[in-house]
DNA sequence: CAAATAATCAACTGATCGGTTGATCAACGA
DNA sequence: TCGTTGATCAACCGATCAGTTGATTATTTG
C-alpha cells in the first residue's frame, strides 16, 4: 500500500460522520439520501464525504437507475489493519526482549547477592 | 473509545511523517533528536508530529534529564484495529449472507427448470 | 413533454494544519 | 558559573478542509 493511499484511508477515518458512514455501510449497502437521512447537515456534505471515501478505496459505488449505491470494501479496511498490526506487533516483541534483559539482570544481581 | 479519541488517533495516522517516527519507534524508543534526524524538515515541525501522536494516545513520553524519550503504545494500535474490524467483520458477514441468498435463489432456478 | 427525484458541481467562508523562523526554558558538563 | 544541548513556545504563512447556498445534470414518472 502506498504512502498516499495510508494518507487519504486514515484521514477518511479521522472524521465521525464518515465513521458512522462506515459503521452504516457494514449493516448493508445505501445510496447517498439514506445515508444522509441521520445527519443534520446537508446532503451536499454527505456527498463530499462519500467521496472521499470512495477516493480512499474505502468505498464503491454502483449504478442503479438514477441511484448510485455505496458498498463498504473489506479488504480495504483489512489493509489498514495489516499496516497498524505490522508496528504492534514490533512494538511488542521489543518489549518482550526488554522484559526478558531487565529479568536476566535481576537475576544477575540475585546471584551477585548470594 | 470515544469519538474525539478515534479522530485524534486516526488524523494522527493520516500523515507520512507521523506513520514514519511509529515505525521507528516500534524498533525502540528515541528522543525527538533521534526522530528528527531522517527527516528534512525542522526539528520543531517533528516536535509538533510527536505532540499530536501523544495527543491522540499513540506514543508515550518519559523523562531522562533533559532528554524526552517517546515511546509507542501497542495498546493504543490494537483499539484502533479493533474499531476497524468491528466493521469489516460485520460486511464480511453481510456478503456471506449475501451469498447465501443468492445460492438460493439460484437454486430455485435451477430446479424451475428440471 | 413536463414535474419530480437522486446526485453532483461551483463558488464561497471560517477553521484547522503543516511548516517556518526566532526566542525561551531547563538540564548538563567543562 | 557559563556555554552547550534537548526541547518547546509563539507568531506567522499558505494550503487544505468541512460546511453552506445556489445552480445543474440525469433519470424516473405522470
Amino acid at each position: 500500500m502506498r504512502d498516499d493511499d495510508l494518507d487519504a484511508a486514515f484521514s477518511a477515518l479521522a472524521d465521525p460522520a464518515r465513521r458512522a458512514i462506515i459503521a452504516r455501510l457494514s449493516r448493508s449497502s445505501a445510496t447517498v439520501n439514506e445515508l444522509a437521512e441521520p445527519f443534520t447537515i446537508t446532503k451536499q456534505a454527505v456527498s463530499k464525504h462519500i467521496q472521499v471515501l470512495e477516493q480512499a478505496g474505502l468505498i464503491t459505488r454502483t449504478r442503479d437507475g438514477q441511484r448510485r449505491p455505496c458498498h463498504l470494501d473489506p479488504a480495504a479496511l483489512e489493509a489498514l489493519t495489516g499496516w497498524i498490526d505490522t508496528y504492534r506487533l514490533e512494538a511488542e516483541r521489543q518489549y518482550r526482549r526488554l522484559d526478558g534483559v531487565l529479568a536476566t539482570l535481576k537475576d544477575q544481581h540475585s546471584k551477585d547477592q548470594s
